[in-house]
DNA sequence: GGAATTTGTCGAAGCGCTTCGACGCTTTCT
DNA sequence: AGAAAGCGTCGAAGCGCTTCGACAAATTCC
């Protein structure tokens, strides 16, 4: 392996010159910096990760934890990897993968062994167990969702009340004053995990400031478990005329099944989305649809988590606001009674 | 931070005690390993991973690359990926999460900066630019996929052909002789990351074997296309009793599209899929199929590198046994022609 | 024109750990 | 009984880097 001591050598200079053309934190000659760079280009030097994190105490490295659970829609988890890995390159980090299972004790573990400067969290419970850990931290840390008290800590999430509030609106400015939300498993609201709850906030604040009734279920994703909240929804509101899905496995078989029903969408039936884009976009009705920006999560918590590892930083809740795209899937209310086939 | 000197001077032992009773490395009498153990739980403390680093030159770091596309089916990426971080903290290791971004530069700046002591690739292509650096490296790697070239290379997938043949035998022992393949979106076949070319090879030969026709044809995941596919099949092979698919986004739009069209399946026509378990079982008609085993790649991926790492290694490719589960979508080729309504 | 400042470079001290050789002690062998 | 071997511990060296203070040389100041 080349060392900084080889690079000195070649180019005829002490080490800590190299170093400094390294990192900039001294002035050097145009001339000085020009023939070390040939030197560090030429034997291909790469310096020693290990060695620069013990002498300086930084390590380059940004953790990310990520729920070990499936039951979340994954490829909304893994888009906020990927933008957090490519954002973080961008900025000279590396990200180091954790999942949930070490649970609190992989916070302690980061921060004892000085493996990442800083840590990302995602999947965040209202009471999470690794948050009196996170404050109490000498590193820094962003969390992807938003806990019942941020006190203390950086958060980046969608505004998932603003969301639902713009859903009621969009479908009671269609008219529609019957609503059904299909929300996520029942297992993600007993888990408290926030958004879910919020989102419902809402959609029930302005849903009733525009007189417009509510209904929600939560449904698992599978065909069969929308087969049964679907009939559930129309026996107890039979006059229901749009549907509010917060559920990204759910919105392909509600999709089906109404059709299977010979309820047309959207002319019998409007039906909206909370979910990624690329998901609504390519449904078999494209979907009108509130964006889940997973890409801008990823990115702004790193951006935040940067930004307090250089000292411009704060803590605070940043929550991202909602986008509506109008698609295919969502029209006014029909004119007659909804009469299926 | 507590270093390994202040759990030293507690126990009244020197460092380098600290250091065996850490690593086992030299024999250390009971007695002081009970103290020097109850000092460490005391202090909290955790080795520097640097200093470690540093003085071992071993991180304890598993680099995995994951692909950046969002073509590929992101649940099997996301499942490997775990699958990967949960192996790895079990052997002792972390996982450092590389994106495709970087390419073969990211292989060099491991290699060279000694971040992680091994890697993982996914997505591997059949010439891999990647490929010829992992070779000339010092420090092992696993490929997860297959090259064309795989000497001198460790690699970990599911055996594509047998997968293949196992369909083409289980169609064809159902009496279907006239088979059409749902495969990958033609971008897919275009990067030749083999996988997809592998199991049409498998589903051809056993097909011949078996004196079964057999028409493939590549598919776009979206409804739309999905649709169009469809209609060009049975426009050239009216008399298809049966499909076989392997890309995970058509299966629900192929089954939502055959029932609209009043093609019952299995009564009608059978379908069968090459896409993880969990995604077969829980369509709308349960699906046979051929599971994607993507956590024990991610954990046979793993094992092998940990293997490598510590001496009792080998280069080789290990090639997963296809396993097949008959569900619900899947019968004998109905006697009389299939008529749609 | 000499003092004060700035610029560019170097040497040395450490960051916290692993690991090697040494050493005293106990056990085993013949 | 004495030599050989094993056990348990310690001290010191060194992994490759950053960073601080020092110091000549070049520049600026009144």
């Amino acid at each position: 392996m080349v060392t900084l001591a080889d690079v000195a050598q070649h180019a005829g200079v002490s080490a800590s010159t190299v170093s400094y053309v390294l990192s900039g934190k001294r002035s050097i000659s145009a001339s000085t910096r020009a023939r070390v760079e040939r030197s560090i280009a030429q034997l291909g030097y790469h310096p020693n990760a290990g060695a620069r994190a013990l002498a300086s105490s930084r390590s380059n490295i940004i953790a990310l934890m990520i729920p070990l659970r499936t039951d979340m829609y994954v490829p909304v988890m893994m888009e906020i990897a990927i933008a957090v890995a490519t954002t973080a390159r961008g900025h000279g980090y590396d990200v180091l993968l954790l999942t949930g299972e070490e649970g609190p004790a992989a916070v302690r573990r980061i921060e004892g062994s000085a493996l990442a400067d800083a840590m990302i969290l995602m999947d965040v419970e209202l009471e999470d167990d690794r948050l009196p850990l996170l404050r109490e931290a000498t590193r820094p840390g962003v969390l992807i969702g938003l806990p019942a008290d941020p006190s203390g800590l950086s958060c980046v999430d969608l505004d998932f009340e603003a969301a639902g509030a713009l859903c009621a609106e969009h479908l009671a400015g269609l008219g529609h004053r019957e609503i059904a939300v299909i929300g996520e498993a029942a297992a993600v609201y007993e888990r408290h995990t926030g958004f879910a709850e919020r989102t419902l906030n809402g959609l029930r604040e302005r849903s009733g400031e525009l007189g417009v009734r509510l209904l929600h279920r939560p449904c698992e994703g599978s065909y069969a478990g929308v087969a049964a909240t679907l009939a559930r929804v129309y026996d107890e509101r039979p006059g229901t005329t749009a549907f509010v899905v917060q559920n990204e496995a759910a919105t392909d078989p509600l999709l089906a099944l109404l059709r299977q029903q010979g309820r047309a969408v959207p002319e019998d039936v409007s039906v909206m989305a909370i979910c990624p884009d690329q998901l609504a976009a390519h449904a078999s009705v494209p979907l009108t649809s509130v964006r889940v920006p997973a890409q801008d999560m990823g990115r702004h918590a790193v951006e935040q988590v940067v930004a307090k590892l250089e000292g411009r930083a704060t803590d605070g809740v940043v929550l991202l606001a909602p986008e509506l795209t109008v698609r295919e899937s969502t029209g006014p209310r029909p004119v007659l009674p909804v009469s299926p086939r």
